[in-house]
DNA sequence: GTTACTGCAAAGATTTTGCACCTAT
DNA sequence: ATAGGTGCAAAATCTTTGCAGTAAC
């Protein structure tokens, strides 16, 4: 198993839950994949490797999944909700390509620092945050 | 009639469209609020002030005012969309209190820069950008 | 007399929830 | 036994759309 499962593992057993079969097939989906998720294409992964969870269940996972603090819910401007697993991958900000869809990922610490030193202005304690960039990327500005 | 809602009324016109009561109620509405507007607020004010535009027609009317230039959808991570007109309103990021959903405002023009910078390496075209910090406002730090 | 606009209610889309049944301790 | 989990279908929420009637040019 890998770790990031065993960690959620432990977390779920820790907060006295049951780590069920269910619950690990879409930990595992989500920690395979290194791509942004949403429950839709989840719940068609799950689907397409012969495992049967339901709808219902992919959602409440992934909200356990967001508790644990292993993935990031992540708002793209789309209207659902997209996931990323967190492990190696140091916190990033996103260029949402507006014609193809395409998603990268930028870092900056020096944005973070600046956003730090804002909030200390404002004396707003934060707890995260979301840079989205929308605009074209290389191929379709190329066009 | 505000300066801003005969630009939105120059808008219309010069697309062939027309500019009706309903159209002017809804544009009036956004202008003249300075807080985060939803379609739903703009509806619930404009009962309240007697006006009678349908839940269709704000929707319709918010996609032109965005269209036009004169007011920004914002997405602050809630599930319904928000709006803000833009004149007098440099651009700026959003600080979101997730326990009293107080927006603040902040400006960080270096933040910007460190943006464009970000854009440049990665060969991406921007034309628009969403910053959002999520954490605790300081009135509800202090309870 | 077209073309465009509105209102209504229905449809869409995503996510949540109530409930009956099942499973682990 | 008891607490928790799952699946299903219904509900909830926000937004869009089809259509019939109305108004503007």
């Amino acid at each position: 198993m890998k770790t990031e499962t065993l960690q959620f593992k432990s977390y779920i057993e820790e907060k006295g839950l049951l780590f069920t079969p269910e619950r690990q097939s879409v930990a595992e989906e989500v920690f395979s994949s290194h791509d942004h998720l949403d429950a839709e294409k989840v719940l068609k992964s799950l689907r397409v490797r012969g495992s049967k969870v339901s709808r219902a269940t992919v959602y409440r996972t992934l909200d356990l999944l967001v508790e644990s603090g292993l993935v990031e819910k992540i708002d793209l401007g789309e209207d659902r909700a997209a996931y990323e697993h967190i492990a190696g991958h140091p916190h990033h900000d996103h260029l949402v390509c507006l014609r193809c869809g395409k998603v990268q990922e930028f870092e900056e610490p020096l944005i973070e620092q600046l956003q730090e030193w804002a909030c200390e202005k404002a004396s707003f304690k934060a707890t995260g945050h979301s840079l989205n960039i929308y605009g074209y990327c290389e191929n379709c500005t190329a066009k």
